[in-house]
DNA sequence: AGTTGTACTGACAAAGTCGTCAGTATCGCC
DNA sequence: GGCGATACTGACGACTTTGTCAGTACAACT
């Protein structure tokens, strides 16, 4: 697994981190699991984020095939993102990963004590 | 999610991702699920990763309760790592992922031709 | 006596990711 | 005409992660 996990690995564990790699791609799918936004709109939903992370994860989560980005010619520009097809057979594997992290932050806690 | 995955941060994903995230993380944990190996035994069996990695990742893994370290009290020293029980439990996690990453593999095989 | 192997650590450099700041074009508002 | 909003890009610094190299202690083998 020769991975700095831009390069195209031929592991499956990295080629599905790689995709969901990045500070706020969790959050990113979250709020966009509840329906299409737009950027500006995303990035005020997200407490912290600049609107250069923003947009570089939303680019590439767009070049991944789990977003798509629809752009309605007008100015001043409205751009709204939402899951594609293909993203929405990431949601079931991140409610696993999520289950495991719940369970896991209980753990932590647990052993805190 | 403010997370550099070193903090902790209160998103169950990140909590997972953390836990699996490193360069070479997927790769010994898949060579671990085989069995028991001693820390020199991984290090060949991994092509391409240094000492020094192996063994910060596998002691973080046993920090998080992941992997377990036997140590015979011998001299040359005789260290071996294996998937603890809790360990265990993220393996269906792993696998779901691995499903998903070999998916997307071929999908991209797809697209680029 | 010198080399190899074991498991590990520390100093440090290279690479990668993330954040800050400035700047783009165009429209509406006052 | 100046200001703000929209979606975006580029330069650059800061911080993290990864890799390189040397060194530790002890035993066995040649």
């Amino acid at each position: 697994m020769p991975v700095s996990r831009k390069e195209i690995s031929p592991c499956p564990i990295d080629a599905m981190l790689s995709v969901i790699d990045g500070r706020w791609k969790g959050t990113i799918l979250w709020r966009l699991s509840e329906g299409p936004m737009r950027t500006s709109e995303l990035r005020r939903s997200i407490p912290g984020i600049t609107e250069r992370m923003l947009i570089r994860h939303l680019h590439e989560l767009v070049r991944d095939g789990i977003l798509v980005r629809h752009q309605e010619a007008s100015m001043p520009p409205c751009v709204r993102y939402s899951i594609s097809r293909y993203g929405l057979t990431l949601v079931p594997v991140l409610e696993v990963i999520c289950g495991w992290g719940r369970n896991h932050l209980r753990r932590i806690g647990h052993l805190q004590r």
